[in-house]
Order: C-alpha cells, then structure tokens, then sequence
DNA sequence: GAACTATTTTGAACACGTTCAGAATTACGG
DNA sequence: CCGTAATTCTGAACGTGTTCAAAATAGTTC
C-alpha cells in the first residue's frame, strides 16, 4: 500500500512490514506491538513503515481489506450448495468467521472504535465504504431465489439490515471467550433461525402495520 | 477521587483536577484537551492527576459515576407522571439524553470502546458494573404496575434486555450529527413505541414459542 | 557514464499518556 | 514548638505513535 508502488523492491518492502506487523500483531497483539518492532522484524528503520501506511491502524485496515478480497471465492463456494435462507445466512456468517479466526485479535483492533463512522477503522466509516458495498451486495444475492417470498416494501432495505445483523455476530465473535467460540456458534444457530423465520412471519397479510413500523425505524437509522 | 482523601484541601484539588478535565473535554474535546492542559489549567504539575486519577480515562468513568448519581432524582421525578410502560421508557431514556446533553463529547470518549468488556470504560466492563446494576433496577422498576402484562418466563430477563436497548439509543444519540439530533429524538419515540408493543404481543399464548427462541437468545448472549 | 530527478530510507525529534524518586507540605504526638 | 510520619505535589524521564528534513538509492536522460 505505497503512495504508488514504483519499483519492485518498495512493493516488497511494503508487504515485508505488512507481514512482520500482522505476525506480531497475532504474535503479542495490536497493542503491544510497537512501530519500532514491526520496523526491526522488517529489516527497516522505523520511520519507513510510515512510508508504506500512514498509521499504525491503516495496517489493520489494509489486513482487512485484503482479507475480505480473499474470502469472496471461499464464499462464493460457501454458497454454492445452500439454498435456502437460512443456510445461506448461516454459511456467509461462518465463512467469515472462519477466514477471520487465526486474525481474531486483530479484528478486535478494527472493531474496537465501535460504530464511530468519524473513525477510519470501524466497519462504518467512509474508508471501509467499498468493503461494506461488496459485502451488502452478498446479503442482497443471498436473497433471490431462496424459497421465502420476500415482502415488496422491505426488499431493498433487507440487505443493509442483515449485513448489520452479521456485524452484530462478528462483533459478539470478537469478544466471545468461551472455549471454541462455543457461545457464538450457539448464538449463530439461534439468530440466523430467528432471522429467517422473521423475514416469512413478516411476508404475512397481517403483518403488514408491523412491517411499516420496522420500516420507519429502518428509514432513522440509515 | 483521591486514594483516600485525608485532607480537605485534597479534596478541593482532586475537585479541581475533574473540573478542569471536564471544561476542556467539552472545549476542545476528549483527544485534543492533554493531561497538561488539564494540570495546568488546575494550577498543579503534570504528575498530581495521576495522584488523583490513575489514568486519563478514569476522569471520564469518575464524571459518569457522578453523573449516574445525580440523575437518580431526576429518574425519580421524571417517572412520577409516567404511567405506561411506553411513556415510562421514553421518559427514563429521555432524562439520560437531557442529563448528558452538555456532556456529549465525553460520553463519546466513554462509549467509544464499544462494548469490550475488557476495557475499563465501556458500560460492560467491571469497573461500570455497580452503575450498570443500578441502572437496571429502574428497568425492573418500571415494568412493575405498568398496565401490560409482562409473560412469567420473559420477566426477569426484560430489565436487562431493556438497558440494552437503551444503551443502543443512547450510543446513537451520541454519534448523531442531525440538528437537534432530531434522528434520535425520532428514533426513540418509534423504537419506545415498537418495544412496547412487542411486548404485548409476546404475552398472547399463541407466542410461546416466539417466547422460547427469544430466551434461548437472551440466555447465550449474557 | 555523468548529471539530474524521483523514489525510498533513515534516524533524530515531537507530543502524548504515564511513572516515579524525591521534594514540599501537612498532621500529630511529645 | 520540635521531630517524625503521612500526605500531597513536583518535574524529569520513559515508551509510545507519528513527523520530517535530509541522506541513500534507483531510474532516466543526454
């Protein structure tokens, strides 16, 4: 993530201290380690990872990004036998989970400023904008031809709404100390059911005030 | 907030540590205003505040602490005329917003470790946890005589549910940037109004196993 | 290859939160 | 009052993320 990567060697030297900063951020954890370490292990003086990212938290973003490039496939894969909702809402969840474990701690590092949107880091601010379009543009994929008949008024907002929702279980995931990530597993089984069967109990005639209410709720928080 | 504070003009010191940390949190904000700022605008040397406060942070859980406290009467007042449950919990949210509106900027600084509950700010946390308690005291409080039935089995679990949620609206509140913060005062009076009637119609029989899905919920997540 | 420009790298320096050995002040028993 | 101990306060120093002028290196043009 140089300026512009000109040469061959500065492309290397960038990911040298994108490398020795995430295996030390695995390593010792994003506090502990310091600029000056991730510089040493890099063979580099310590100013120079300046060069290559402009803070110490542009690190953890750029891991992230590159990470939510690499798991598309692994989604799209994911994907491929599952066909109702709730299945696919439970396997794109758990492929994430999954690619994020040996990095867990470093996730913690980028959802630790919480919602903020002022924050760079955080899943809502305008530096993560295009990760979260790709990502919502999954949940709005998983949506067509899954067997539940989707209400005409909450389509468009059903997206948005369910990458929150899985925010909200990564966020538990980062956090979760039980041994195995047993609880989030749990929590995963449960919520992504409840979801599902949310969205056919609200396709119903009857629901139709309530819909209009979650609706407007929707339309404040956006 | 002295270790023990042995004599009266420590205690007018310590005061005016807080006091001084406070005006200039909301002068210039929680980042910009440093620890010698605040010990010079205090008339001491760098080192006393941390004789009276162990870290930057702790000046902020000490003005939530104080803070938390003079809102008791507040609550008290302010449920006196409220006597549904919706009203009621508009009512108790709406004090806190009132109560911390001057204070905006350092609730920021307060909630922006989310909810680790690792981190000594935090409302999760341990250090938060006697103020947590008592806060979930008035949710308890509240359902009491309140005209809804309240289902057996949800009953002790809705207090806590209940804070929860207005911990979400209050974290809205103090990342809104509408005038006024109009989007919150819209979000509360739709989101009261919703939690309300969700809770009515959880107590129709034909519920029950909506109930049960909800519980098993609450129950991994605590 | 020499001269020159652009890129990459260096390491000292800055401001911050925090620590701490000791100085100043206060409290108190004689 | 004096002497001693506890309390309160000081300011230099540490480690951190970050900045920046300048040095080193690479690329380009003649």
């Amino acid at each position: 993530m140089p300026p512009t990567k000109a040469t061959a060697k500065a492309e290397e030297t960038g990911l040298k201290i994108l490398d020795s900063a995430l295996t030390l951020f695995r390593q010792e954890g994003f506090d502990i380690a310091t600029m000056r370490d991730i510089a040493e292990k890099a063979g580099v003086a310590t100013g120079a990872a300046y060069y290559y990212y402009p803070s110490k938290d542009a690190i953890v973003l750029d891991f992230y990004q590159r990470a939510c490039a690499e798991m598309q496939p692994k989604i799209e894969a994911a994907l491929e036998h599952a066909s109702t909702l709730e299945t696919r809402l439970r396997e794109l969840i758990r492929v994430k989970l999954a690619h994020f474990a040996p990095n867990r701690g470093v996730l913690r590092a980028l959802l630790r400023n919480g919602a903020d949107p002022k924050h760079p880091l955080s899943p809502f601010s305008r530096e993560t904008k295009e990760i979260r379009e790709v990502d919502i543009a999954w949940f709005r994929k998983i949506l067509v031809d899954c067997g539940t008949r989707i209400p005409r008024d909450l389509e468009p907002h059903l997206p948005g709404v369910l990458w929150f929702f899985q925010m909200g279980v990564i966020f538990f995931w980062v956090i979760d100390e039980s041994p195995n990530e047993s609880r989030t597993m749990r929590l995963l089984e449960l919520a992504t059911k409840s979801v599902a069967t949310l969205i056919k109990v609200s396709a119903l005639p009857l629901m139709r005030p309530v819909r209009k209410s979650a609706l407007q709720l929707i339309e404040v928080v956006k």
